[in-house]
DNA sequence: CTGCGTGCAAAGTATTTGCAAACCG
DNA sequence: CGGTTTGCAAATACTTTGCACGCAG
């Protein structure tokens, strides 16, 4: 019994969040995310204008802009700060839990990583600081598999 | 006997720094520095340049373009995403030693954080996924004390 | 149908470049 | 003095806005 999951499933699972939150499913929408899901690392909003435009016709960058912004807004994508210092985005594999992502710095490849102990550093905050964590994103850098030799 | 530390010793210690490097201490990265000591908080190069050419004349964005990416070379700043997806920097307290930043999402004031259990994330990756970890960083927001209330 | 989505053009910002003049060490 | 550093002007690049038309539900 193979463990695949189906890129059409993996769709799925992001066309029915973009419904849940009223949003239309429209021919754009849906290529941002299937490109996202085939590439498979971060991207700038010219990276996803520049490989859409080719297939989807027209295609305006103040589109990609709103797509990229409203998907970033219900958590399926992520923003961040790429190496040529440009915002970028991540797809985010699973909005509703928690996880960070490790980037390679070569190929800009994207695996999610389930593990964070975070706790601790959010009690210290408390304790040290006196302040209140609300949010923390872990950029993790540096060469992926088959980067690496 | 006091423990505090003058901005003047503080400055001192990013100064050696920058010369160590190579670079030259002229009164706009002094400048620039000292700001960021002053301000404690993340600042956008437009923010920067804004708050100086009222005391520094004449004083180029270009400029501030450049100190704030030679300053986050040498690890005296470090580059960070703002709400307002724009890059921006942190003054970074401890160059040498390993830290991470809280970020109060309301006043911008930056504190460091010293603990970090990263190893194990670290581990994770080389075992589940086969990678190498180079960097990492991580963005922690919240609300400080001030602005808790 | 109805209102959300999108293209387009154009404006508004942000960032980079090239070179000559100024300055640190 | 010499090589850095900086100002300036202008080019580039990036991002946003407004509005009319088009399409998903």
């Amino acid at each position: 019994m193979l463990e695949l999951t189906p890129m059409a499933n993996i769709l799925d699972a992001y066309l029915s969040i973009l419904r849940s939150q009223g949003f239309k499913l429209t021919p754009k929408r849906r290529s941002v995310i299937e490109l996202f899901i085939k590439e498979k690392r971060i991207l700038a909003p010219q990276d996803v204008h520049q490989m859409l435009k080719a297939v989807i016709t027209p295609l305006g960058i103040p589109t990609i802009y709103r797509i990229l912004e409203e998907l970033s807004s219900i958590g399926i994508l992520v923003p961040v700060l790429s190496d040529n210092r440009l915002l970028s985005y991540a797809l985010c594999g699973k909005p509703k839990v928690h996880h960070h992502h490790f980037v390679c710095r070569k190929c800009h490849n994207v695996d999610e990583v389930d593990y964070c102990n975070f706790d601790a550093i959010s009690k210290l905050i408390a304790k040290k600081l006196g302040g209140v964590v609300e949010r923390h994103s872990l950029n993790i850098e540096g060469l992926c598999i088959r980067c690496k030799e």
